[in-house]
DNA sequence: ATAGTGTTACGATTTTTTTCGTAGATGCTG
DNA sequence: CAGCATCTACGAAAAAAATCGTAACACTAT
């Protein structure tokens, strides 16, 4: 194992926002809900429930034995991974500054009065103004 | 087209970065940076050359000969495909809601006073308060 | 002109990812 | 029990991505 994390491919993110999404889930739930997204390839059973072994080999994925059936659960949070992913983004755009990346969400989003109050009273809970 | 027909492989991805941070620039420039990255797999230039030279085909990178050499550049902006990436997570995980994403940076991030402010002061100015 | 350097072009090979056919196990229903 | 329906396991094949050797081409400097 010379390979440093393992970083999902992105048809095995397809299977972890899924499941992200439930929680937790058999092949057959995975596959049925990725099979009806439209203007994806319709893809056999038996491809997801490979990718899902992969996953499971590979330490993405672990999964308990229900009779027959195994249900898969994440090993990574989806806050996690998406954590990670801004950070890379912060690191490689931003310079390293969070605020830079919020400012370009911001400018990019028309929010409501309420989600911008919203957030206003994020910040003074982190940090009361006097 | 409900996503992009070229959507970059990693591999692609990191001489993408290399680009942007550059404006434009020759294999070889691209090249002699990715490779001297700490911890990172080195590789021939004979490698990099044919991914910029498949990502040209691809349509991901534009490029004007000097003489012999190439110069490249990149045909999509780091900002497009960065604001691509966060509209994506946007909506895969945070509902639509760029306020919760923003938050959640927020919250992981011991950002100082004086950038709090300045968040505060962005908000203001997109919306005034009374 | 010759040698040396640096570059692109062209495959060919290797590795990884994706896809699925087939077989055998399990359980359910009549 | 027999016949289905549903699973997982296994392995091979197809497709895509990554890697690089070799050759050819241009441009110096000797």
């Amino acid at each position: 194992m010379a390979k440093g994390p393992n970083t999902p491919t992105q048809g095995e993110m397809e299977i972890l926002e899924v499941l992200w999404k439930l929680g937790k889930g058999s092949v057959r739930q995975v596959h049925d809900i990725l099979d009806q997204i439209p203007d994806r390839k319709k893809k056999g059973y038996t491809t997801t429930l490979k990718f899902m072994q992969n996953m499971f080999e590979k330490g993405l994925l672990q999964r308990e034995e229900m009779g027959k059936k195994h249900i898969y659960v994440p090993t990574i949070s989806e806050k996690a991974s998406v954590q990670a992913r801004l950070d890379k983004i912060v690191e490689k755009t931003f310079q390293g500054s969070a605020m830079k990346l919020v400012m370009q969400i911001l400018g990019n989003n028309q929010s409501s009065k309420e989600e911008l109050q919203e957030i206003r009273d994020f910040l003074d809970q982190m940090d009361p103004k006097k």
